[in-house]
DNA sequence: GGAAAATTGGATGTCAAGATCCTATTTAGC
DNA sequence: GCTAAATAGGATCTTGACATCCAATTTTCC
């Protein structure tokens, strides 16, 4: 339900959340098991909606554009696959105007928690999650 | 986030829902905006795990295999497009048990919200809704 | 300024979802 | 049994998601 992009956009922040400096899109690529030419342009639309900046040449790569604390799983998701709340009736009829029937409110409300969920966690929170399992699941806590 | 078939799958039992003659699948998809076409590949889907019911020759059609009241949005989400729960790191990593980390853990935590929803809600209680806009939006309340 | 290191972006390939069409099969009614 | 009405299912087409590759561009360092 949640597209493979989504997942691998989600991946990449997390770990440039954990770093101080700038990752190649190599290290990035190898460390989440991402292929690294697709990889390559997913952090590019990253960079367009400025969760992550780039900087090309020898010791560039790619970092958070802002705080941990200031991106939120929403703002990656949207930067890739909008969530596609449902505002107005897919059957495109407007004899009720905005208001959605009953299938189409029920399905909207599902989209709205998601959303509201992913709204509600930064990536500071990800990385601060008191879960055995760190980020990732195969990354040793060596921060840096 | 929701598939184009899952949306169409929803429409047409939701139509046969309301109907106490089964319908033929031009009549469903002329009222639901399906492709027809298209339409009669996802009924014939929901016929193999038993939503529905088909009937051949002169005067079948497709009809509900059960009452509204025991079939959940998540049956026919599930029918077409399972909703896709994480249930192990998608990293394939399994250094940490069946425990997800932090970011896995929290998407899952959306989609088994998204699950219960619609697990929760049954044809029978989209029909009832109090909505004023009735199922699909575009049909008056001509039961039959 | 030249060489090496990195991203950028265009062209292209692959595969599954969405969609269509046509023939085969089943069924009701005569 | 024959005919008309309906679904079943196989073959095919189209489109977008996923993925790869390579040349162009930018940047640092010498």
């Amino acid at each position: 339900m949640l597209s493979q992009t989504v997942e691998y956009a989600l991946r990449a922040v997390v770990f440039l959340a954990d770093k101080v400096e700038s990752q190649k899109t190599g290290q990035i690529a190898e460390a989440t098991k991402v292929p690294p030419a697709y990889l390559s342009k997913v952090l590019q639309g990253l960079c367009r909606v400025e969760i992550l900046r780039s900087q090309r040449g020898i010791g560039g790569g790619m970092s958070l554009a802002k705080k941990p604390e200031e991106i939120t799983i929403l703002d990656v998701v949207n930067a890739v696959e909008p969530i596609g709340r449902i505002d107005s009736c897919p059957l495109g009829l407007k004899e009720h105007g905005v208001q959605l029937c009953a299938l189409h409110r029920r399905l909207d409300n599902a989209l709205a928690m998601v959303e509201d969920a992913f709204r509600n966690t930064t990536l500071a929170e990800v990385l601060s999650d008191p879960n055995p399992s760190v980020p990732l699941c195969d990354f040793p806590s060596a921060h840096g």
